[in-house]
DNA sequence: ACCGCACCCTGAGCGC
DNA sequence: TGCGCTCAGGGTGCGG
């Protein structure tokens, strides 16, 4: 689910209830895969600590607790990060939603899928942070530690440049796809952001990474660039699962060119999009318009 | 060093 | 209605 645009709305739209506030209380569900710092633990370090500043690394969010101290977050493919105020239908799944009656289907209750629920200071909304099928992450890192995840990230996408890019790729054999979601490459792109980068940028997902050119290699980070910064501008995707802190949708999905769109035509030539398993993921194209 | 793949987990949607 | 199957925006770790 959340690629870099949706962990950076998130991270503007949540950073205004946790900066500055003080933790009170922290509740988890049971320890699990979810759980890097096992909850007891993440519970006792985590409260009564004040939240300094919230930023991003890739698709990591790392809240500075003070003192160097840190609190590591991912989402995973169905992360959600939000205010206890929030309201949207996919904050629930269909059953559950369908077993409520109307009044309270857009309202929120912690559920067992609710693994972080914090309450801070004053008088602000809880955060909570829901994970369905726990590929997410949270993770307490002490002062002075360093963080395997963290050190193995390459440049931020928004900073990545043809340059870089077309250097990393020298003499590589996978597709170039592979080399964009590779967070040592370009931190923060996943399987859309990826597809619409190189359709912008003309060229096959499944090209071998090593020979892409160098001007190739200009075009994609020109083309990455501008899908992730437009996507920011827009709240980021909602396909299934990602809603902004708020509960509101994101706008980018109405505005994807190639992703989820085979059998429809391309918006350039009106040949039909197609799908296939690149970098073992599911991958869209135009087959006239990508070289 | 590089590459492909299995795996972690749950729910939605589909065909029968 | 229900069953079994496939698919999903991510990342790690293994073996070849």
């Amino acid at each position: 689910m959340p690629e870099l645009p949706e962990v950076e709305t998130t991270r503007r739209r949540i950073a205004p209830l946790l900066v500055g506030r003080r933790i009170e209380s922290v509740e988890t569900t049971r320890p699990s895969y979810f759980f890097l710092t096992p909850p007891e633990q993440l519970r006792r370090s985590l409260v009564g600590r004040r939240v300094e500043a919230l930023d991003r690394a890739g698709k990591y969010l790392v809240a500075d607790l003070g003192g160097g101290d840190r609190l590591l977050l991912h989402l995973g493919m169905t992360g959600q990060l939000f205010s206890s105020e929030a309201t949207s239908v996919r904050l629930l799944s269909a059953t559950a939603r369908a077993s409520l009656p109307p009044e309270a289907q857009h309202r929120f209750e912690p559920d067992e899928h609710t693994h972080l629920r914090l309450t801070l200071e004053g008088r602000g909304p809880r955060v909570f942070f829901r994970d369905v099928r726990k590929f997410g992450k949270v993770q307490w890192i002490a002062a002075g530690e360093d963080n395997a995840r963290l050190d193995r990230l390459g440049t931020d996408a928004l900073e990545l440049d043809g340059q870089a890019l077309f250097r990393a790729c020298r003499g590589r054999r996978v597709a170039i796809k592979a080399m964009l979601l590779d967070q040592s490459v370009a931190a923060g792109v996943g399987n859309i952001y990826a597809d619409e980068a190189l359709f912008l940028a003309g060229v096959r997902p499944g090209r071998a990474a090593g020979r892409v050119t160098r001007r190739e290699c200009d075009a994609i980070c020109a083309g990455l660039h501008r899908v992730l910064e437009r996507s920011i501008e827009t709240g980021g995707s909602s396909i299934s699962d990602y809603v902004a802190p708020d509960g509101a949708d994101g706008g980018y999905q109405d505005e994807r060119r190639v992703y989820g769109r085979k059998g429809e035509p391309c918006l350039v030539c009106g040949d039909p999009i197609r799908r296939r398993i690149v970098a073992q993921r599911s991958t869209h194209y135009c087959a006239r318009c990508q070289r």
